[in-house]
DNA sequence: GCGTATGTTGCGTCATGTGCAACGACCATT
DNA sequence: AATGGTCGTTGCACATGACGCAACATACGC
């Protein structure tokens, strides 16, 4: 809709990838030097962008400034995050995250890295599918039936390994399931060679808001040795649960 | 210059502080409803914002993204992490700063948070002056003595509590100082009550680039031994130096 | 059922953002 | 020191696209 705010983001996410200069900006966003100079000047004013000594652009501390209050914004945020690490230490180091679902995708909003040689790609703020997460669909199952189903059928279903659940009816079932048993598990469906489990968080009103998993590659753990930490797992959501009524 | 990236930086900042609804974002920009509508839904489109069931705006996932990705791009910062960490471990749990220079100002781009009650007020991205802290110190210290006095000239000097340095000839005369012996202090100059000591890091050409710091409230420690934590720190710079290097 | 608060759409106006072309600053090479 | 090249910056004229208004839509409270 709004041509230059549009193009001045479009320059954020091509500073996050590193710095540039004016003309590499102009060229990939297909504009004329002076078009970036203009934006770069207002990102700059407001300190989302700042400029070295050889006028490369950078991303300034604003943008870095509101993310960091924004995400502790995030109530769950706050109250999980020690309970996250804590999890992390309890199972030997595995790799955590927390999740909430944002227009069709899941995002990871807090993460704890593994402290094993191999890891995952991840990062704050990164979406992710629903349907081959176990976060995804812990926050699916959380759903009304019927929004449930609205939703498993507006998923692409992409597959992405070959354990990835395509087919929707085999999806609605098993987050039944998931609904029922109040967990959920991803058998390398988004990553091959990584096992996920994952458990609701809840918030005053008992809706559910976020997903803690654990994720573990097959080097690590086999897949009853990742089902294994469920109990970990399930007590970390719980004290999140608590504290976040009281 | 650019009127709507303008406004629509505004927004962001706006929903750092929390959630608002579109006349509330209108009134504080003093723009119309309608404007307002057109800045969001770009900023959605684009994920920056995202609004929930109730039409509320909140920062959206590429926001985070962007920046998560962007702090790592710092290329300091993500050598220097595990070494902070360490550093706050042993000093007993004191607070810990990764520090870098930015258009007259000093801007944190990592912290350990103080395990003690008392804490300081700090944030990823805040902007902090560079006349009253230990970071700021050492960051002008290591600039060629023309340009230091430049930049000290340029100086607000501010002061904010009884012990900040607002006379230019005593900040010029402590930073060659600082240059010489290779760390600074702040002894309660930025915020009552909390003393601090930093050191320089250096990048592969030798050049200072950012700084990282100790920061302790009197009630914790005194003077003096703020200072005694003086070799951990120094240990920790040499660390980051030269994996650096390496 | 009405009234209020809030989000959304269509439209005419003109401010704003745009590309071009020329200028300036800086660096490297000779 | 002179030259060519790269990159950032400025002035200007044009028309796009951002703006506010007013009317419509929807949801909630009484």
């Amino acid at each position: 809709m709004s041509q230059s705010l549009r193009r001045g983001l479009d320059i954020l996410g091509e500073l996050a990838s590193g710095a540039r200069t004016l003309d590499e900006l102009a060229a990939s966003l297909g504009v004329h030097k002076t078009t970036v100079l203009r934006l770069v000047r207002t990102l700059e004013e407001q300190r989302f962008v700042c400029r070295d000594d050889q006028h490369r652009c950078h991303l300034g501390s604003r943008l870095f400034h509101v993310a960091d209050i924004g995400l502790e914004q995030h109530p769950i945020r706050d109250v999980a995050a020690i309970h996250l690490r804590r999890l992390a230490r309890a199972t030997g180091g595995q790799a955590v995250h927390l999740a909430v679902a944002e227009q069709g995708h899941v995002v990871y909003i807090d993460k704890v890295e593994s402290t094993h040689a191999v890891r995952m790609y991840s990062r704050i703020g990164l979406p992710a599918p629903l349907h081959c997460t176990a976060v995804g669909k812990v926050l699916m199952a959380a759903l009304p039936p019927r929004r449930r189903d609205a939703v498993v059928a507006g998923l692409e279903l992409r597959s992405f390994t070959p354990s990835t659940i395509t087919r929707a009816s085999a999806l609605r079932s098993q987050l039944e399931l998931v609904d029922e048993r109040g967990w959920a598990e991803d058998v390398a469906e988004h990553e091959a060679h990584v096992h996920c489990i994952a458990a609701p968080v809840h918030d005053a009103a008992d809706r559910v808001v976020a997903a803690v998993s654990i994720s573990v590659p097959e080097l690590v753990l086999d897949h009853a040795g990742v089902v294994g930490l469920l109990p970990h797992l399930l007590e970390t959501t719980a004290a999140i649960d608590a504290e976040h009524r009281a």
